[in-house]
DNA sequence: GGTTAGCACTCTCATCGGTAGAGTGCCAAT
DNA sequence: ATTGGCACTCTACCGATGAGAGTGCTAACC
């Protein structure tokens, strides 16, 4: 079913104000659904041709009329068929849409993948954009799970190969950063001396039973009681924790972007470039985390609902996974608003419920 | 100049069987720089007026005939302007191309771009990727610096608040990679003691001066003669090393996709479903690595040179950049045939000395 | 009253012939 | 060797035409 936290960005108008009647529900589902599958705006005739409604095409015209008043359908021009709204489209994810769970052997199918691959968070990333894409046919996105605030866990400091030395700093959730330390500071904040890795383990050590469990502003205060090496990396730390709190472009997985460039509203191309671009842009996604985090569950987000106007024709459909509290990442679809929802929403329903058992029991037996 | 290491990825026709009169010379380079330029067939008539050659069209026909005859020009109909060939481009790129070094206003401004970003190597790969896209308007694709053959550096054993422990493996090379140790494997190997966070360090000290600086094989070698706890590490690290020879496609930064796909070659959209597909598999870019790294300097492969059918309609203009010893990354941009490579090949060229620089005495001043 | 058949109307899309223009290839003249 | 000239070819564009799909309306029907 499709429960709470399906509604959108916007101020949907609310539910109560429309009521349509049986056939015009039967009707608007069955014009989603063939536009979905054919792309081409739907005609009456093809309809009860199509979905054996037991009236005449007539009857059917005059129920396409009523919703196009309602704004749930429109029409390219006079004599063409009848195309969704986007306000057609989010009646019809909320309550006409005859959504399944996924089925037993596609979960178990899923699963399988999963148990193959390594350990590695980043395998399992791009594993499930790839899933993601695959299975219904759009563009994947994938973060991957970080704190909403990134707490010191551990930190290594490590001398390279060419003197260069190296900050590991393991964070609270588990997330690994890294950063090269400038030379020149540490030279001065060793005062000339020359430092050996006994040194900077001492170094690490003492960070570590100081600054465990700390976030970022935290950390910044303890600055000044640290000796001059300690002051530097302790500096460098706050920094590289301030940086995680940002959900940061870098490492979001995306897949499958062939996949929405071949359907035939987007034929153009440049109509994507848009798209691509925003995608590509840290806050986008940085946006969207608050939201699908307050809210929980799938979150259908459709055409105009979009605040951002780059993305006014396309659909995303997200949910976040981890917990609120620990670490969060968000995983979904992008495609155009004729996307197969009935198929995307419990897929990327699925997939966030895996991936949250993966992050947090994780080894244990794929039992569901 | 073009110097060695330009020659394409298929044995070209040896130059020494082209002798082009100077004539030719001139127009095969007109019709190149035309047609880069406008993405449409360059006629006789066009030639003459856009690039003041000192004949007549009819002369201009003739020579055109004769370079058509040498594969470097085709005709898409009996009355439309030419197009270069494959082969067409090759020789251009060779011999044809007034190939500048990048403008000094540009390379200060790119350095410029480098030395605002914090010292984060992902930072440096993304923007590289950035820089690259936007200003030959191609697709993009950066990889890591990584050790051909990886070597062992430092392991730290980190536990984390739900008691899942982590290993954080710094590489020779610099580079970090981590991996979640299975929980159940960890009780047996400790025998059902419960571990603590300073057995952990103990024993990750114990790994590091047992394999600093060995490869993979190495390392495998030694996991008998370790205790239970530190055999069983032992082997996931080595697991760790072995991923990390082979390149992977986890962390290679691409941008401007939206570029190529704004070509009117591409307008279609389902040709660069191939490509796009391709670029995502790691085993593309990891034929590329040895191909590219034992040249040195920029490598243009164009067209129907590339081995991948997926590529026939698109050049690629690499660079290798680190040492081969040491850690060897890729970097370069993919367009269509119709590229510009007096533009693109210095970028990349520049780029790829740029990144060098940052990779190993990095934080020295941006002189030049 | 809701439903239906019928019909006139509208608009798109594909097709077709005709034409303008770009470009070639060849030949004869310089 | 180069060039002007010319016949030829092919595409792209334009407008007209017709088929087809689909609508909206009305009058009949149950």
């Amino acid at each position: 079913m499709v429960g709470e936290g399906m509604t959108g960005e916007r101020n949907a108008p609310s539910r109560s104000t429309l009521e349509l009647t049986e056939r015009q529900r039967i009707v608007l589902r069955a014009v989603v659904e063939d536009y979905v599958l054919n792309a081409t705006p739907v005609g009456s005739k093809a309809l009860v041709d199509r979905y054996a409604l037991l009236v005449s095409s007539a009857t059917v015209r005059s129920a396409m009329a009523e919703l196009e008043a309602l704004g749930l359908l429109s029409h390219p021009h006079t004599s063409a068929g009848r195309v969704p709204s986007d306000l057609g489209y989010r009646i019809y994810v909320e309550s006409l849409m005859r959504e399944s769970t996924l089925d037993r052997a596609d979960q178990l199918m899923i699963r399988h993948q999963f148990s193959q691959v390594q350990l590695t968070t980043n395998e399992w990333l791009r594993l499930a954009a790839s899933i993601l894409a695959t299975s219904t046919r759009s563009a994947a996105v994938v973060t991957p799970a970080r704190a909403r605030r990134a707490r010191y866990g551990h930190v290594q400091l490590v001398e390279l190969a060419d003197k260069a030395r190296l900050a590991v700093l393991v964070l609270g959730d588990g997330n690994v950063v890294q950063r090269r330390l400038d030379r020149a500071s540490i030279d001065r904040a060793s005062a000339g001396q020359q430092l050996g890795q006994a040194d900077l383990d001492t170094a690490a050590a003492t960070l570590n039973s100081a600054l465990a469990g700390l976030s970022a502003p935290q950390i910044r205060r303890k600055v000044a009681k640290m000796g001059p090496l300690g002051a530097h990396v302790t500096e460098v730390v706050a920094q590289m924790l301030e940086e995680s709190d940002s959900v940061s472009v870098e490492d979001v997985f995306t897949d499958g972007i062939a996949n929405v460039l071949e359907q035939p509203e987007f034929a153009g191309g440049s109509k994507l470039r848009g798209v691509l671009e925003v995608l590509q842009r840290s806050d986008f996604l940085e946006q969207l985390v608050p939201v699908l985090g307050r809210r929980g569950g799938v979150t259908v987000i459709i055409g105009h609902e979009n605040v951002n106007d780059a993305m006014h024709e396309v659909s995303l459909v997200f949910a976040p996974y981890g917990t609120e509290d620990s670490a969060l990442g968000l995983l979904g679809v992008l495609g155009p608003t004729r996307m197969p929802y009935p198929r995307a929403i419990p897929t990327v329903r699925y997939l966030s419920t895996l991936m949250n058992e993966l992050i947090s029991h994780h080894p244990g037996e794929t039992h569901d």
